[in-house]
DNA sequence: TTAACTGATACTAAATTAGTATCAGTTAAC
DNA sequence: GTTAACTGATACTAATTTAGTATCAGTTAA
């Protein structure tokens, strides 16, 4: 049961690359090989994100993209919605306005306190605490890098 | 975003449908007519739930599946790793031992807490308590039925 | 003018999910 | 002991989602 897809999972990455590069120009050539992510897929998921207004670009040489604001106020989960759509445990509610079957409401009841969570938490999570925890770890564990 | 596959959905109302029904083997004809799911498709899950040890089967005339122990001690969470395997947010750490690049990884860190919660909260809902709520449910609307 | 970029869009491949079909074997009932 | 109602095993197809590639047009800096 795989929860982030690629997709979100190097759209959030990219997002700490630039995010550790503030004021600066940053080419998805240069994040696809920091991150190790297939250039023309990172292309594709920098267009979404452009398009999101999660960052900005500029155009020809010497262009790039930098994040469109400060990284404490991009949600991992406003990335997961948009490549994964919001977390919804359960489509069923969306197939009839009244189900058929309240046994599955029920279930769904239950399962919607847990969707409640996970978005959430995934609300918690941004990209400066990200960077922030990384930079920590980096500190502890390679000082002179 | 979804989380639960139809074999998961499918697979809890049928084990709702057959602790509803204890000491009697039900068809899976018949619970595929009760909770709407196309035969076929639950006989395989059935087949997955009997190899699993949730359900016993016996075969034959007047046979059918029931439950093979205590609704209450039959979790969504058992099930959802039958037909989905253990809920993992990001599944990098499975690449390579040691990830090359230490962002993931805090990425990783912040996500296995949210990974954790679900697990556990999947855990605490049985099928002996979606039982319970939805007899409760049907009492306070359709008192008669 | 050229090289280094992004914008837009079309395409393919792989994996997962959903669903169908078939035949063999078992049991109950007549 | 034959038949009908069942599960066991397994092979198959279809639909959808995820992952990844490719191409060409347009923009900007040097
Ligand atoms: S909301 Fe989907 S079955 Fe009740
Ligand atoms: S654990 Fe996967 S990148 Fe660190």
């Amino acid at each position: 049961m795989k929860v982030l897809t690629k997709h979100t999972d190097y759209a959030v990455r990219a997002l700490i690359s630039l995010g550790m590069k503030p004021d600066s120009w940053v080419t998805a050539k240069a994040v696809s090989e920091e991150q190790a992510i297939p250039y023309q897929f990172l292309r594709r998921i920098m267009q979404e994100l452009i398009k999101s207004g999660l960052v900005v670009s500029r155009e020809g040489a010497g262009g790039g993209v930098r994040l469109a604001r400060d990284p404490d106020t991009i949600r991992v989960k406003d990335v997961i919605e948009i490549f994964q759509g919001a977390v919804q445990v359960s489509e069923c509610m969306f197939r009839k306005q009244l189900c058929s079957n309240r046994a599955n409401c029920v279930l769904r009841h239950e399962i919607m306190r847990i969707e409640q969570m996970v978005n959430d938490e995934f609300a918690k999570v941004t990209v400066g605490k990200l960077i922030s925890d990384l930079k920590r770890v980096q500190v502890l564990s390679e000082p002179k890098l």
